[in-house]
DNA sequence: AATCGTTGTTAAGTAAACATAACACTTGCT
DNA sequence: AGCAAGTGTTATGTTTACTTAACAACGATT
């Protein structure tokens, strides 16, 4: 157990994600598509993703080849079961990753989506599950939240030295500058 | 004005992250090794990354056109300044998704540090900023934090219906079962 | 029936990131 | 001094994911 952190080859989990961030969007497409004009044709996949007819078609094929995409009698477009299953997914992590940013955090709905967009694909099941009971639980504490995302927004960079604060305990230094470049500040030790 | 959710483009601003997954392992990698050994060498970076010093070579070359790592008077790798400032907001970002995963949501933490390590580098400043916050504010009122991870562990995969549910009133339907692949779940519309 | 437009595929090129292998250069030992 | 080991670079190849351009197949219009 725990592999992953001392192999020092965790890291590249990244590129062992079943989907990678365009493989999620053509699947995506494909279902907002099929939902919107009720076919979804390569032409049609190429033109909502803003991408030459030629790069669809190929990645396409190897969706069809990895049992993702399929054609119906008609050479539609089709989502496999388990594409479904991926396309569905992902929608739900970007609707609770959208949520968790706006909502809870407070932040512009222009930069949550954005990054709701990047992250969608790479959250695992435990992260999606837990996150959306998260979400229920604290969505049902109105005025919690109300207080809680102003606070957010009105919160200053640094932190006062009044209220100990359990993030920057650990290692004794201030996290909260972390935009700052130059300040340093010692974290909790990773293998790379 | 939200340019990016209508250009049908805006899916690619993942391409184009100031850096890669593999460019912030790179810049950890150097900053761990020198605070570790008090340096760090093409081979010893490669060493971490477990990778081949062919390949950490080329990359490093590349790294340093881009003016985020240089080399100290005898030929060591150092980041500069903006190197410098990129590892160390991507290792912030790192410890705060962890903390969020685990201490918040209640996740494994075998699994919270590896979505930790996918996101890292993808998280906006905005986010980031509006995430220490959270965490602050959330993480100084321990009790009830406590109740929430245990209230999200022992949570139902499904909405009971008396508590009316924020994140699936939208759509009509329940979200909870998104690990379901057939279960249609309409979602907020999406230009892709 | 011939042509034009749309559609999908294929070919060839680019760029990022890895791999392996061969090479040059230094350093330290004997 | 000479050789072996370690270090960094370079050459070449692979994969993924895009580009543009050429082409074949099909349908609709005239």
């Amino acid at each position: 157990m725990s592999q992953m952190t001392n192999d020092s080859t965790y890291w590249r989990a990244f590129d062992e994600n079943k989907v990678s961030h365009s493989v999620a969007h053509y699947l995506m497409a494909i279902d907002h598509l099929r939902s919107e004009l009720g076919y979804a044709r390569v032409t049609d996949v190429a033109g909502l993703m803003n991408i030459s007819r030629g790069a669809a078609s190929l990645a396409l094929s190897h969706l069809k080849e990895k049992g993702l995409v399929e054609e119906d009698p008609n050479r539609f477009l089709l989502l496999s079961e388990e594409g479904n299953s991926l396309a569905r997914t992902i929608e739900h992590n970007f609707v609770l990753l959208t949520c968790f940013f706006e909502n809870v955090l407070g932040m512009d709905p222009d930069i949550a989506r954005a990054d709701a967009c990047k992250i969608e694909h790479l959250l695992s099941e435990e992260s999606s599950k837990a996150l959306i009971r998260f979400l229920r639980i604290l969505l049902s504490k109105k005025d919690f939240i109300q207080e809680l995302s102003q606070n957010i927004k009105n919160a200053g960079d640094v932190c006062e030295g009044d209220a100990p604060c359990p993030l920057c305990e650990p290692s004794g230094e201030c996290l909260m500058p972390h935009t700052d470049a130059l300040k340093s500040c010692p974290l909790q030790t990773r293998t790379d």
